[in-house]
DNA sequence: CGACATTGGGTAGTGCCACTCTCTAATGTG
DNA sequence: CACATTAGAGAGTGGCACTACCCAATGTCG
């Protein structure tokens, strides 16, 4: 298969498809002489997983760079791919020293125990503090009904990862990681909008 | 209050907040010279508002505009501004006609109703075409658990929103629906952490 | 009173990002 | 052998969220 073959197969300009191989997203196909490569099903895919990551997924190039890169990585712990690709998605910006205190408060009521420099616990301290800037303060226990919310899917998503091969598994974490996403907001506006229906009959 | 101090209280460069002025983000102030205006307390509150949307609610200017739009509107019913906010917020791009089906075969296992045209409703159909494209298939059965997660969560968010003043409720709608939103992706991922070190023990 | 800083209002520029265009030389293809 | 296509790389584009600058008018302080 030749670049605008590739290109067209995944709906993607030829262009668009030289700029990921050039930023390194894509792997470079098979070289069949000067002005020539072949690429097979799997750049296909690749390009396909690529265009999910920056598309709904709502990564930077910089970030799915990085996502792909501890994909490709042979011989990660799914433990450390997972930690890794948190690390690396977005919510984690350069913020300044958050007030971990609600955050971590959170953790212990649930019992859960993460790394000290998790960012996923930098995130939640990050999103805290936006509320509270916002003149909106979550209860405790509204937290924790979030968590115990979130500890469901965490739990399943973690328990569903496949134990074949590592490489599949850290696939399959990242992909759900971040693709995922997106349907548990969109769920949540769902339950929200039928919530509402419920409650303030009339409305519509 | 004048411009700078305005600016200096929300942390915000002068510069920024004019511009916020003139993309309509933030009213004018009481203009008391042809050079002066004052700004209140409120123009404070809206501008930390403004800057929590922008920041960590990942909203862009114009969706952001068209968020306070809808709380700035009188009037408005409670579901209605929620149904507002949503056909506001991300995740709705002028995507195609995607296939609903699963989507609604969602809905139905849950027994929610939702409006036909339900932008949450073609975000999930937009989220889990993403998912199929690159390659991954989520069951009707993993949806169900997120979708009972989900659930168990807007049920909370509606019935925390205050009927006091209709204005308020907007408010406070639209504010849960934006910035709770990193909250709970964070706690999924903090949950996943939590989980995977369990299942993954010496992985760390 | 007068030097100086600040303001509202507006225009233009900046930096970043995800492409997208263009070009060249080489190479397939009918 | 005319013509289209390719790899590879540099430069350009458009959108966005600011940000810098400018102006005349006005407030303020010694």
């Amino acid at each position: 298969m030749q670049i605008s073959e590739l290109a067209h197969r995944a709906g993607v300009p030829v262009a668009t498809v030289k700029y990921y191989l050039r930023e390194g997203l894509v792997p470079a196909g098979e070289l069949t002489g000067a002005t020539r490569a072949r690429y097979g099903e799997e750049h296909l895919e690749r390009l396909r997983l690529v265009r999910a990551l920056l598309g709904p997924g709502g990564l930077s190039v910089a970030r799915a760079r990085a996502v792909l890169a501890a994909v490709d990585t042979p011989g990660t712990s799914v433990h450390a791919a997972l930690g890794a690709a948190h690390r690396v998605l977005p919510g984690v910006g350069p913020e300044g020293p958050a007030d971990l205190e609600q955050a971590r408060a959170v953790l212990r009521l649930r019992g859960w125990r993460v790394a000290d420099d998790s960012p996923a616990l930098l995130a939640l301290a990050g999103a805290l503090e936006a509320l509270r800037a916002a003149g909106v303060a979550p209860t405790d226990e509204l937290l924790d009904r979030y968590a115990e919310a979130a500890g469901r899917i965490g739990e399943r998503d973690v328990a569903e990862v496949p134990t074949g091969s590592v490489a599949e598994a850290v696939r399959f974490v990242v992909v759900n990681t971040v693709l995922l996403e997106p349907v548990l907001l969109a769920l949540r506006r769902l339950a929200q909008e039928d919530a509402s229906r419920r409650r303030f009959p009339g409305d519509c």
